[in-house]
DNA sequence: TCAATTAGGTTGCGAATCACTACCTACCTA
DNA sequence: TAGGTAGGTAGTGATTCGCAACCTAATTGA
């Protein structure tokens, strides 16, 4: 089963991710990065979001290196927002949140569908996986400490045997 | 390259998925709940949020059927609030926010760290992967629509692993 | 060259939301 | 019946939100 310490739950990332991510717009702002937008007015107009709180947003992911900003070279009124490799790497939390937007939510498949380039197939549901493999569910997960976890050469040797 | 057309960017259902979840304590709350507390004055305590806002969010979680509320039968005063299939769904997101936050903000694994029941193993980062469970990264996705995915009879047989 | 336009903001202000404390009302226990 | 407990609500100030207006630097057009 699944129960932490209480102790112990302030240890937990969340609360850090949430800091950088967990305000109104973040998201949204991420979600429009990640579809290709790149300056102030192609976000402004495309969320329709106020400038006051954009410039906030977009101000506070470059302080958290989600985003970078940079003054462009041939014309130096604009400024490119792109994504870090720290931003790029919540692809899957934010696709695993539209897949869940999805299925309870809006009901449908959003489309357009995200696919695979190589063979325009559509991706795997977001899923919790096993060392192994084994897609794992709430049943099939409990907590350990670091130290308690024996390395997994050992346990392929038992496993095997 | 991953770049949806405009137009269509409303068709998503990461703006629904926020405004079920996108308030600031909610996933707090959700963490909560996936580590087992079940009760008010569990999470006002655990949690130091204000009373106020615990009972708006736990409101709002149980309107949007992320959690049930129900009154215990050998104690009428206690209300038991509990993940439903919904609200257990959203583990991957959580999780996948978590390791992101371990990750890019905190730097370290937070611990306890979550394992495999059976082996007790530590599950896998969490991961965009193809149909034929190869990683895709950014570069490797694009949009499609719908009606341009053929259909993967021939492959699907040996898509388990 | 000088006015108009554009990109990317900042400022002011009213409305909504947040968090802190105190209070309230069932319900349970002694 | 007294006192404590679970789960809230109400009042109040501090933040934040969103809208509109304004501002500045760089660019373009006449």
């Amino acid at each position: 089963m699944l129960k932490e310490n209480l102790r112990e739950l302030a240890d937990c990332a969340l609360p850090a991710a949430l800091e950088a991510m967990g305000e109104r717009w973040s998201f949204l702002i991420l979600r429009a990065a990640f579809n290709g937008l790149h300056h102030f007015e192609e976000f402004q107009s495309t969320l329709g979001i106020a400038r006051n709180i954009l410039a906030n947003r977009l101000g506070r992911l470059v302080d958290h290196g989600i985003l970078s900003r940079e003054a462009m070279a041939d014309d130096r009124r604009k400024v490119e927002y792109r994504l870090t490799q720290k931003g790029a790497e919540l692809l899957p939390a934010m696709l695993a949140l539209r897949q869940w937007g999805e299925r309870w939510e809006s009901g449908v498949p959003s489309t357009p569908v995200l696919v695979d380039e190589r063979d325009h197939q559509p991706i795997r549901a977001i899923e919790i996986l096993s060392h192994d493999g084994r897609a794992l569910g709430l049943m099939d997960l409990c907590w350990a400490h670091a130290e308690d976890i024996r390395p997994l050469e050992t346990v392929k040797l038992h496993a095997v045997a």
